[in-house]
RNA sequence: CGGGGCGUAGCGCAGCUUGGUUAGCGCGCGUGCUUUGGGAGCACGAGGUCGCCGGUUCGAAUCCGGCCGCCCCGACCA
């Protein structure tokens, strides 16, 4: 269509549509998550400040507030890859093409989703630069020349960074082309080590983000068809989001001697004999602050756990006169500096250009988890007043309780968010019975289906083509597989999980 | 790539069908006064190459042609 007849066609549709008065909108109000969750989750995260698009397409600006969580993510992870005995090293961007091409799988899984740089200065390049979708093509011929003998080994090492993949739809922070996560890369004299590394790191994530982001998880391994290009087996922890699709957060994987075998990575036993070196590489992401948004908000906004909250409680004046202001000021800015004494990540909000009722919206918005309320006849009664984001129960306490107590409340928060995710993760998943009631089920209600499978690729194949639902996960903690495969009939192996997934 | 939506002030939009003085409105922003226990009010003010290029016309945000970009829904993925 001509561009001139598509903008008369909008225009004639737009003055039936819309209240030509002027685009006034009605109400501050976010979209409900019942109604539009989608539409809910993009408000959310540009009012709350946490990100917004780039000027190329797919791409992200994560602003201050957004990047505050990832850093406190940051380091509660990084603190447990030190703690089991990881170091951080840095390896570079740009990945020459033939280094990508060397493991089969692997390239065959990315060559759709890299960038490929191919001029400079310039200049066409004589060999074509590939943007890093992710670092093993980099990594494993480096581990080559490290790795000479089994006392070089294990090599156990990590690296924060970006990562680019092309995208062919992209949400912000569920799917970017660019994002941020770090890739733990280790190489093992063993098999058995290399399993338990890649278990051990499996757990860290599964503690992360049930202790530090409040979202109970599923750990498990992935079927073929979800596993990573080049891996022997890929283990991912699996979540619920509050509109009862899945979320894939941290993911751990089993290489095998897969990559030491493409990148030529040998080394020599006690006895003597050339080995190839066994890995994992395991990642997290700047996913889950998208997952943590949306395994915890309501529709008055984000509800941040207190272990990632870059404010954990927000103080908001209230005061007339000029002498109250200086007065309630007075005690609140004490207030803050004595929680900040005691470790906690407090705010006091003390613009002048707003009432406390706009405050009041604008930090439950940003998920803030505790608000104290400090006006003049609690100054008077030497107390403040505490609002908890979770319940949004009120209640009064003294001051010197408030300070004392608030580490008290914060781990309360912390627990009421894990709880509440966990009970709706359990009223949404459901057991199996037969094919169709699932198939209607998933379609209709969505939620995490649980029943017993195969083993075969072509009964999931069959499952994710009727129902759009995929294999999730299949439980670490195997279950009898309690009757015969939902599709086939033949005899099941284990219970698999399925649900519509981001 | 297919389907849909959109591009006018920082944000959200009206104006375009039927071309015509200085392009409007709400929010936000600045200054001042009054306010402040659930999203304040009034007054004054600042802020625009109407996505880009070309054409028609005395005159284009508006009509014609071309181009670009972004968002949403699906196929790919953490």
């Amino acid at each position: 269509m001509a561009a001139g007849a598509a903008r008369r066609a909008r225009r004639t549709r737009r003055q039936v549509d819309r209240d030509p008065g002027g685009g006034r909108i009605v109400a501050d109000r976010l979209p409900k998550q019942s109604e539009d969750f989608p539409g809910w989750y993009v408000e959310v995260v540009k009012r709350a400040e946490l990100a917004e698009h780039g000027p190329a397409r797919g791409s992200m600006i994560i602003r201050p507030y957004g990047f505050a969580i990832w850093e406190n993510i940051q380091r509660a992870l990084d603190d447990r890859f030190k703690a089991t005995g990881h170091e951080n090293f840095y390896f570079p961007l740009l990945i020459p093409m033939h280094l990508l091409a060397a493991e089969a799988q692997h390239v065959e899984g990315f060559k759709l989703q890299a960038a490929v740089v191919t001029q400079g200065g310039g200049e066409t390049l004589d060999e074509p630069l590939v943007i890093r979708p992710t670092s093993e093509a980099v990594i494993w011929p480096t581990y080559a020349r490290w790795i000479q003998s089994y006392r070089d080994l294990p090599l156990l090492y990590n690296q924060w960074c970006n990562v680019l993949r092309w995208e062919m739809r992209t949400r912000l922070f569920l799917r970017t082309s660019e994002f941020l996560w770090q890739e733990g890369h280790t190489a093992h004299a063993t098999r058995e080590e290399a399993w338990d590394e890649a278990l051990r790191m499996l757990e860290v994530y599964r503690e992360v983000a049930e202790d530090v982001l409040g979202i109970p998880v599923i750990p498990g391994r992935k079927s073929e068809s979800e596993r990573f290009p080049g891996a022997d087996e890929t283990l991912p922890i699996e979540a619920m989001m509050r509109d009862a699709k899945a979320l894939q957060c941290g993911t751990s994987h089993f290489l095998g001697q897969n990559f030491a075998k493409a990148y030529d990575v040998k080394f020599l036993n006690p006895e003597g004999r050339q080995e190839y070196a066994w890995g994992t590489s395991w990642g997290f992401t700047t996913r889950m602050i998208g997952g943590t948004i949306m395994a915890h908000g309501d529709d008055k906004g984000l509800r941040l756990p207190p272990a990632i909250a870059p404010i954990q409680v927000v103080i908001v004046p209230i005061y007339r006169s000029d002498e109250e202001r200086s007065a309630v000021l007075d005690v609140a800015g004490k207030l803050r500096d004595d929680l900040a004494g005691n470790g906690v990540r407090a705010k006091l909000d003390d613009r002048d250009q707003h009432r406390p009722g706009y405050k009041f919206g604008e930090w439950e918005l940003k998920g803030v988890p505790v608000r104290v309320e400090l006006g003049p006849r609690d100054v008077e009664a030497g107390q403040v007043v505490l609002v908890d984001r979770v319940t949004g129960d009120k209640r009064s306490v003294s001051l010197a309780e408030a300070t004392s107590g608030m580490a008290g409340t914060l781990d309360e928060v912390q627990l009421a968010l894990f709880e509440d995710a966990r009970a709706y993760r359990d009223e949404n998943t459901h057991q199996i019975d037969d094919f169709d009631s699932f198939a209607a089920g998933v379609e209709e209600k969505g939620g995490f289906w649980v029943g017993p499978w195969c083993g075969s690729p072509e009964c999931e194949e069959k499952v994710s083509a009727a129902t759009k639902a995929s294999l999730r996960v299949l439980p670490l903690e195997r279950e009898d597989p309690r009757g015969p495969c939902i599709v086939c009939g033949k005899p099941g192996t284990e219970r698999a999980i399925w649900a519509r997934a981001y």
